[in-house]
DNA sequence: AATCCCGTTGCACAGCATTGCAACAATATG
DNA sequence: CATATTGTTGCAATGCTGTGCAACGGGATT
């Protein structure tokens, strides 16, 4: 305590210094700290006395440079206040400090540029991989990752080449379809963004082939943003533009909450006149004010899956890129007409408890 | 590209590689890579030739070894997935970016154990300063954290001796006080969680004390959580107790949702019979669904308050820790009833543009 | 032509921790 | 009592980069 005065520069208490106080060599206060390693007992005590003493901490970053692990992995997002993405970074933050890696965030745009950015920020920091949780990098960039051995993970995107994680977009579209036409609905409609993601686009598309398929001619409307906003524009636009839609599909719960909001306002019930069905489950659709039917996407299946990608792509640095696609699962509540009674059981889907 | 093959090892491209490859000492690569170093115009631009060939990007993390000057920001929460976290991550992960350092986030539980854990951590990783968005490290963390010159910064948390930046709470809580007030109810009541942050009890007492100084006798009511289910909990629990409140404080803006849709499907009007003001404004607030009057922390300008505190206590270690407080602002939308219709303009409020 | 000066460049060390190797002491064994 | 064995411990090298210092080469000056 006596001598503990402020060390002025700021520096941070190095092994140098606990050595010096127990009167032992550095070495000794490294194997103090490694497990397994050789050491009496009474100069592991005399070390940790001094540590502790001292306020010394093992300098992870130092200790990575020698092991070639950083034991950093970025995740690179867009968005980062949006409730899917703050779901997805809480999930994987969480997962990746149980795995003891620290993720380090990077909020951006989507330009090109921000994430070409954030790609080489990463590099730089020598982090032992990248997430990117939207967008994905140029090819360019990709090129440099692979030259310096960073792996990539995208998620909700395919890139071939790189490892991904992705939700069934198709097959929640046809979830979505079969519950809509259950309904016996026939103008079907659906609510995207403009340059909308691959993975939106997947939806858009899968649900309007099945409308297609059944012999319906689904309407599409686009909205600059893909948020609540973007929802009540898109909602707005849909009913000026013709006869209200009776079966809604919107690819993503913010723009369905803005629909609906949009909907009930001008007059419309939901689901008596029109039925709504949104994608990812986010809290909020939980809420009294939505109860919305929707397809979940569940964030920490997602995050294990990432892990198990990382854990696999770091044992074996050159196996083949792998794609791991994860179900979703259609969630039942009250945006969606019930046509007999019967049926809610007798087609197997699960119904939200409460 | 033709010996670009993979160097193996999982290797990152150091210097070394790129010297070797431009012909030149390792010197020369670290000063091609410094502005303003010495260094001969053809010489650049062979090592930049080779560095681009090889895919090379400068170690940050060896060179924030040498520099003692890491770069890292840890920023340690609970609930980052919840909507008003969510906000301050985004802001201060984006304002750390410009400011060219890199934000590791720590997702937690509030166990001491859990942020001591935390703090330890980034202890190692050797970050510039931790920034605790929720909860405090315990006392002998403090003592380390000093010891080891790393600077922690709180948010709407008070600590003698450490650098916090929060809101008016009580400042706050006498905005909605006085707007409910204007109401002209009677029967106040405040929503809040049990074991309450010092910021949620601060806006509480703040509250319960100016109803009381009116000659009021509010009642108080706390959930489990102050989430949604919180909310809704809370404001069952205060119809069961008594006559209905015709004026409800809470202490942040989700339980004023769980609250406010309770209360509507207990058949009460908001506003006509029962005033709701809430404490955050997290985009939800303005959603048609709720169009909750609210008083608002801007996490953006927190973001610049924990950034301006970060280069001040690095520029002068020693200075005395300060407490930055940043107003709160009322945001007027539909779940406060008005009385006269000129009032609005006459307190001189803001009033929400939809 | 000799000298001086300046721009370049390499050497070596610093910064922090890990680890193989060798030296050392202490103990067990014949 | 001598030798083999085992456990500790320090030295020195390693990983990666930045930088003071000295050496070196070449052009300008006298």
């Amino acid at each position: 305590m006596a001598e503990g005065k402020d060390n002025g520069q700021g520096r941070f208490v190095s092994a140098q210094a606990v050595a010096e106080r127990a009167g032992v060599s550095r070495s000794a206060v490294s194997r103090a700290f490694t497990p397994g390693a050789s050491i009496a007992p009474g100069t592991l005590a005399r070390v940790h006395e001094a540590a502790t003493a001292l306020g010394y901490q093992v300098n992870d970053l130092a200790r990575g440079l020698l092991a070639n692990r950083s034991r950093l992995i970025g995740l690179v997002t867009s968005d980062a206040d949006s409730p899917f993405r703050a779901q997805m970074i809480a999930a994987l933050s969480q997962a990746l400090i149980e795995r003891s890696n620290v993720p380090a965030i990077i909020n951006i745009g989507t330009t090109a540029e921000d994430i070409a950015n954030a790609s080489r920020q990463l590099l730089r920091y020598r982090a032992e991989a990248t997430v990117f949780l939207s967008g994905s990098p140029p090819e360019s960039l990709v090129e440099i990752t692979r030259r310096n051995g960073q792996p990539l993970i995208l998620i909700n995107r395919a890139e071939t080449g790189l490892d991904s994680v992705h939700c069934d977009d198709r097959d929640g579209a046809q979830q979505a379809f079969e519950a809509l036409s259950l309904t016996g609905a026939s103008r079907f409609a659906v609510i995207n963004k403009e340059d909308p993601s691959p993975s939106l686009a997947a939806r858009e598309q899968a649900f309007a082939g099945f409308a297609v398929a059944s012999g319906f001619k689904p309407s599409i409307v686009r909205a600059g943003h893909s948020d609540y906003d973007g929802g009540q524009e898109a909602a707005r636009r849909l009913l000026a533009s013709g006869p209200a839609p009776d079966a809604l599909f919107c690819v993503n719960d913010l723009m369905a909450f803005g629909a609906l909001d949009h909907l009930r306002q001008a007059g419309l019930r939901v689901p008596d006149d029109v039925s709504v069905i949104g994608f990812d489950d986010v809290p909020i659709a939980a809420w009294t004010s939505y109860r919305l039917t929707t397809l979940r996407q569940d964030p920490h299946r997602i995050a294990k899956e990432v892990v198990s990608i990382l854990d696999r792509r770091i044992a074996d640095p050159d196996s083949p890129p792998v794609s791991v696609y994860f179900p979703v699962e259609l969630v039942v509540r009250e945006t969606v007409k019930v046509r007999h009674q019967r049926s809610t059981g007798e087609i197997g889907i699960q119904v939200d408890g409460l």
